[in-house]
RNA sequence: GGGCCCGUGGUCUAGGCGGUCAUGACGCCGCCCUUACAAGGCGGAGGUCCCCGGUUCGAGUCCGGGCGGGCCCA
């Protein structure tokens, strides 16, 4: 006996289990069937999955779970991401330690047991959610067989000539002790103080005023800037400014780029105060002056502020400038702040060897590969071009840490040359690892091995290639690559997808996959991005908690590809009451039904649903091709719930043992079923197995093939909708009068005419008993009388017309035939009392009454159909 | 400041190829326990489709401007 209503969060934990020992999820590498990849997002392991990681792995599940019951064979990874600073500054945390006053290898080794511990619990809420990943496809970008890949891109890329090491101002992040490119830096609004300071024009002795946010940096200054347009300094271009305090004497020169309402109009530029100075200092060919070391405080260069940090030697500068007059105001102002994207320190320009790839003259190149992938929503290629024109400068992919895929690089202790590691070495550590050659080749100096790490995205940009078996498997790599389908966040096309392009197109010249699916973002509940602070953050284990799996992945696919939405638990909701409903439609049909032969002659209503099925089947299959999940489920959900359930379902249980009924009951009750499948796992393996698996056989749903129906009756599909709606108008007429649709209804008549008539005729047995209608009479619409038994005065609009006769009005309303009085109403004029007066049809409410051989009818339309209800009882 | 996107009944959403499309959900009110389901069925109340202007015979639907929000970037 099954218990109701249906226990969901008992049934997900019971379908666990057993799906743990089977494994449908495993790409088979014998098999023939054509190959759909997915690059799945290795997710970084540094805690639990919040609400939109699960929500995106629930649209790519979907997705591989459609098309496996498409006929793919479906490559679908599991995987993790480890590299970098987030687990580093979390175990920094954790052991209270910089990672600098740890050994490298015990910091590396705390850093791994770190991930170890989160990949467990994040395999375990993929599990809860019912994302099938492939765990035979598993990596981790941490492990050895990992970043062998990584390094072999790297040796080839230098041997293509895309790498260099250059002397080049790096954000720096003083904190963390790197640096960081472009893609990780964030912004944030800060309160400063714009310091006003007085120079000296040393030609003609006269002050000059210049304000600055970083009056620490006066002993790095290279120039002063003013507007070629700015009056008040034209006089003065080409002349020299006096720094104060430091006396540096440095030029004064007109710059287009100067805002003439900051400060004076006139500006320092300094080696580096922020990237405009970067800009500046290169188009102008400044000198560079080192003022800030990496770790962040002043170098010897800065005189009485050498050995302070940054914001102290700022203090102290305006102390000393205050304290020689030559601080003329200070000004608060607000401006953005660029800090490093995982400690929020405030990030620094300085000059220090980095690597780079070669990536800023590509940027053609990459647009061009970008048109060759289907994006989805489309727009979002023009984010990517946007950022591929903008960006300045290459991509700086050394970082200074330890919990990384080292450089295979080892460098001459004596001239600096640079051995690179053969093909064959890699997985190799320089540190641990001794080099190809044992001496440079240039001066036969000490080769030391780099110390220095990959950025994390050098790992994490060649995941398609990674699993494509680039350079591992050739054959493999023909079979898998272009990858079918990348799905991720708008907020990383300029990071993850830009990179993995750029990296596919110089190691392959390919594009890295063929469709591209820009996710949005999951905001909190009140609209507003999730923030502790804010107190909207949802947890989805609670959510699945609570609610269980299956409404929580409702949820997620009612999201729009490419829209941000909000939380809605109302959505949830939704999900768990369609998964009670699912189960209940899935137990009547499925004890209702039978898997046989499609019968010689269905009646009317069969073929309307059979063919309402296929057109609802054609619609969500062609949303899925073009990843709408969104738009698929509310097209299943109509047809299931509005159509299927709410009428055809109700209209055949009086002749439930019919094979018409047997057949069209398991064909639309199993297909409905398998379309939520990818949708709704849980609940549709259990109906499955419950109801349908001792008709079908498949050990379970999720090996059952995506619903293709083709039944096409558009002449049934018509006159069906008549019929529907004649039934739909008695069980109103029930409601209306406070009777249970089982109450047995003693006449009713139906009226229309041509094929609809004869339609009726044939299907009256379907009416009646459905809706237990004690005498049906079907009945050509000629046969309905119409009578016009009243005219109701319609006060508001006789009375301004009519005024002192309007009860005269009313009063010749009374004493005329209804029909008669319209007649003389409409011909605009009559006569009251002797007097003409105008007249008009709305004065009053036509009351009309219906009646078929003299007996009064309440009639209500019903598609191309008229009911009527005997007013006398 | 720039790029892209969004702004629809109390809340949230669909539509967006211009003319019965204002859709559905959640909530609310009333009636109904019906041989799958009361976590259900039927009915009802509730909207200037952000604002202004334009194109058009006609605009949530196209164009321009503004306001508000999101992401990314300066």
């Amino acid at each position: 006996m099954v218990a109701l209503p249906y226990n969901i969060k008992e049934a997900e934990e019971r379908w666990r289990r057993e799906w743990r020992k089977i494994g449908y999820e495993r790409f088979d590498w014998g098999s023939e069937k054509p190959i759909y990849s997915i690059d799945v997002p290795p997710r970084y392991a540094s805690g639990r999955l919040h609400i939109g990681h699960a929500t995106h792995y629930t649209h790519q599940d979907i997705i591989a779970r459609y098309k496996r019951m498409r006929g793919y064979n479906v490559f679908f990874p599991l995987c993790f991401d480890v590299n970098g600073m987030p687990i580093e500054v979390q175990v920094e945390r954790k052991l209270g330690k910089k990672m600098r006053d740890v050994p490298r290898e015990e910091f590396v080794e705390e850093c791994r047991k770190f991930a170890d511990e989160k990949i467990e619990i994040m395999k375990r809420q993929f599990e809860l959610l019912g994302i099938w990943m492939d765990e035979t496809l598993y990596y981790r970008t941490d492990a050895e067989y990992y970043r062998r890949i990584t390094q072999l891109s790297f040796i080839e890329m230098w041997k293509k000539g895309l790498v260099y090491r250059g002397e080049f101002p790096v954000n720096w992040c003083p904190r963390c002790g790197t640096a960081i490119a472009d893609a990780e830096l964030e912004y944030r609004e800060e309160e400063t103080e714009l310091v006003y300071m007085k120079f000296k024009v040393q030609e003609t002795g006269e002050d000059l005023i210049i304000a600055s946010t970083r009056p620490e940096l006066l002993c790095a200054i290279q120039m002063v800037a003013v507007h070629p347009e700015d009056e008040r300094y034209r006089g003065l271009i080409g002349k020299h400014a006096v720094a104060p305090i430091f006396n540096r004497v440095v030029e004064i020169r007109a710059e287009e780029g100067v805002d003439p309402s900051f400060g004076t109009g006139a500006v320092m530029v300094c080696t580096f105060g922020d990237k405009d100075d970067v800009r500046m200092v290169f188009k102008h060919k400044l000198g560079i002056t080192r003022a800030i070391d990496r770790d962040g405080r002043m170098t010897e260069e800065c005189g009485l502020l050498a050995g302070l940090p940054v914001e102290e030697a700022r203090e102290r500068i305006k102390e000393e400038l205050q304290r020689r007059g030559l601080l003329v105001k200070r000004e608060k102002m607000v401006h953005n702040v660029a800090t490093c994207w995982r400690c929020h320190t405030p990030v620094e320009f300085i000059v220090t060897p980095q690597w780079f790839f070669k990536t800023r003259e590509f940027g053609q190149e990459v647009l061009r590969l970008a048109d060759e992938i289907r994006w989805f929503p489309e727009h979002m290629k023009k984010r990517l071009r946007q950022w591929v024109e903008s960006l300045d400068w290459d991509w700086v992919i050394s970082r200074q840490r330890y919990f990384a895929t080292p450089i295979p690089v080892w460098i001459c202790e004596d001239c600096g040359y640079v051995v690179v590691a053969r093909e064959d070495q890699p997985y190799v550590d320089p540190l641990r690892d001794p080099p190809p050659v044992e001496r440079c080749p240039r001066c036969g100096g000490r080769l030391r091995g780099s110390d220095e790490v990959f950025d994390t995205w050098v790992d994490s940009s060649i995941t398609p290639l990674y699993n494509s078996f680039w350079r591992r498997d050739e054959e493999k790599f023909e079979k898998l690559f272009p990858m079918s389908l990348r799905i991720q966040s708008h907020d990383i096309i300029r990071t993850w997808a830009y990179y993995t392009i750029i990296r596919s197109m110089f190691l392959t010249g390919k594009r890295p996959w063929n469709d591209i699916v820009i996710d949005g973002f999951i905001l909190g509940p009140d609209g507003r991005p999730m923030h502790a602070s804010w107190g909207n953050v949802v947890d989805p284990l609670e959510v699945i908690e609570e609610f269980g799996a299956d409404p929580f992945r409702y949820f997620a696919s009612k999201t729009t590809p490419g829209e941000d939405t909000a939380f809605r638990y109302k959505e949830v909701v939704r999900g768990s009451r369609l998964v009670q409903k699912i189960w209940n439609a899935s137990l009547f049909a499925g004890r209702n039904s039978d898997n046989i032969e499609m019968p010689k002659r269905l009646r009317i209503l069969d073929k309307w649903v059979l063919h309402a099925y296929s057109r609802a089947m054609r619609e969500a299959t062609a949303h899925m091709d073009s990843y709408r999940w969104d738009r698929a489920m509310k097209v299943l959900e109509d047809f299931f719930w509005g159509v299927f359930a709410d009428h055809y379902i109700e209209a055949v249980k009086h002749r439930l043992g019919e094979e018409n009924t047997k057949f069209t009951l398991f064909t639309v009750g199993y297909g409905i079923l398998r379309a939520f499948a990818p949708f709704l796992p849980f609940v549709t393996e259990d109906a499955y197995q419950n109801f349908f698996r001792d008709k079908v056989g498949l050990e379970s749903i999720h090996l059952a093939s995506w619903p293709t129906p083709d039944y096409h009756f558009p002449e049934e599909a018509r006159l069906g909708e008549t019929i529907k709606e004649v039934i739909a108008a008695i069980r109103r007429e029930k409601a209306e009068r406070g009777l249970s649709p089982a109450t047995p209804i003693p006449r009713v008549l139906v009226f229309a005419r041509g094929e609809v008539l004869e339609a009726l005729k044939a299907e009256a047995d379907e009416i009646a008993g459905a809706m237990r209608v004690g005498e049906l009479g079907i009945e050509d619409l000629s046969a309905l009388e119409r009578r016009i038994s009243a005219l109701k005065p319609n006060y508001a609009t006789i009375g301004p017309l009519l005024k002192g006769m309007t009860s005269k009005f009313v009063q010749w309303l009374r004493e005329g035939e209804p029909g008669e009085r319209l007649e003389e109403l409409r011909s605009g004029q009559i006569v009251l009392d002797g007097v003409q007066v105008r007249v008009h049809e709305s004065m009053v409410q036509v009351v009309e009454e219906w009646s078929y051989a003299g007996e009064p009818l309440k009639i209500v339309k019903a598609g191309e159909a008229v009911v009527g209800f005997p007013t006398r009882r």
